[in-house]
DNA sequence: CTTGGAGTGTCAACAAGACTGACATATTAT
DNA sequence: ATAATATGTCAGTCTTGTTGACACTCCAAG
């Protein structure tokens, strides 16, 4: 193929093979598995999966979000999500209260027991995320972040920006 | 919190708030639906889902390969494996052969058709990733991979290692 | 005030894809 | 010969997702 030898370095270095994207892909799926391995461990002993995790994480980021709202943020169906949560509120992780403008509306909190859950998962977590840091250093980590955002969809990445940032 | 004020650099960017932690977290998390996405939309379609394209993506990436060997990689069972290569191979996809030096091994290949198919898969996902990629720029993408490659298990992250680099 | 629609909860049925455990069969290594 | 390895398969279970249907509450528009 006739590729120009002379280019500005920006374009030159985003010349990408095949190649490199596939190893792209096999980092993100290795990754994610990484990821996902110290809460999945502790998740084993309990009644509890990746569901229940994923609910109680963002309930702990927007205290008093609506299913609905949830719903959207997790993207699975309020059927499936309503299984999650009626076993954590049963069990006395999660509080809903009906709304007081609104009272179709039920407002989603942790209780005391499920922050100290949430707590444990968030920390082990966040450990492996730390040590990966660490180990690429800063800069590394901005681009980290930047790649992850430019691959969300749009309407996602909206509900991503809304969450509190915590670069401030 | 008696942090000192003065210290280098590297260290002092190190520092990580939860909240900072969090939101990378996060952002695995909606950036690994973005990057399935496009798969899982032509997967619908077919009676194939996301188990399928993990095997046919790693027989393209290493033809020949063992049963054990993808296993391995893939971090399933034999008996989740074999549910998925029996109707790739039933469907013609993929071929199996016995080994000619250990006839206990079953070393797999991917088909024309098989080949069809991953190359469909691996276009959708490519082209998001290469758009990421261009988005966030040359710098960016080496952060994003160093870290990833630090979130992985050792163990796994030996199998990322050995698979053919692109970077080349 | 009635009616339509939105937000929520729940029931039932189902499917993908993971798991464990047990067992069969070749084949190779000791 | 015997043990270990590589694979395949059957049976059963679990989590988590899906559709579809229906009821209830509440808000807002007519």
């Amino acid at each position: 193929m006739s590729e120009p030898a002379n280019r500005n370095s920006g374009e030159s270095l985003l010349f990408l093979t095949d190649e490199q994207l596939r190893k792209g892909i096999e980092a993100m799926f290795f990754a994610y598995r990484g990821f996902t391995a110290d809460p999945d461990r502790i998740l084993a002993d309990m009644a509890y999966g990746r569901a229940h995790h994923r609910a109680i994480h963002f309930i702990r980021r927007s205290p008093g979000t609506t299913v609905n709202n949830l719903l959207t943020i997790l993207g699975v169906t309020k059927q499936s999500l309503n299984r999650v949560l009626r076993t954590l509120i049963e069990d006395g992780l999660v509080e809903s209260r009906v709304g007081r403008r609104d009272k179709r509306e039920r407002h989603l909190y942790l209780t005391e027991r499920g922050a100290d859950l949430e707590g444990q998962l968030s920390d082990a977590q966040r450990e492996r995320m730390r040590a990966a840091y660490r180990a690429a250093g800063p800069a590394a980590v901005a681009g980290f972040r930047q790649v992850l955002e430019a691959m969300m969809d749009p309407e996602i990445r909206h509900h991503y920006d809304r969450l509190k940032d915590g670069s401030s």
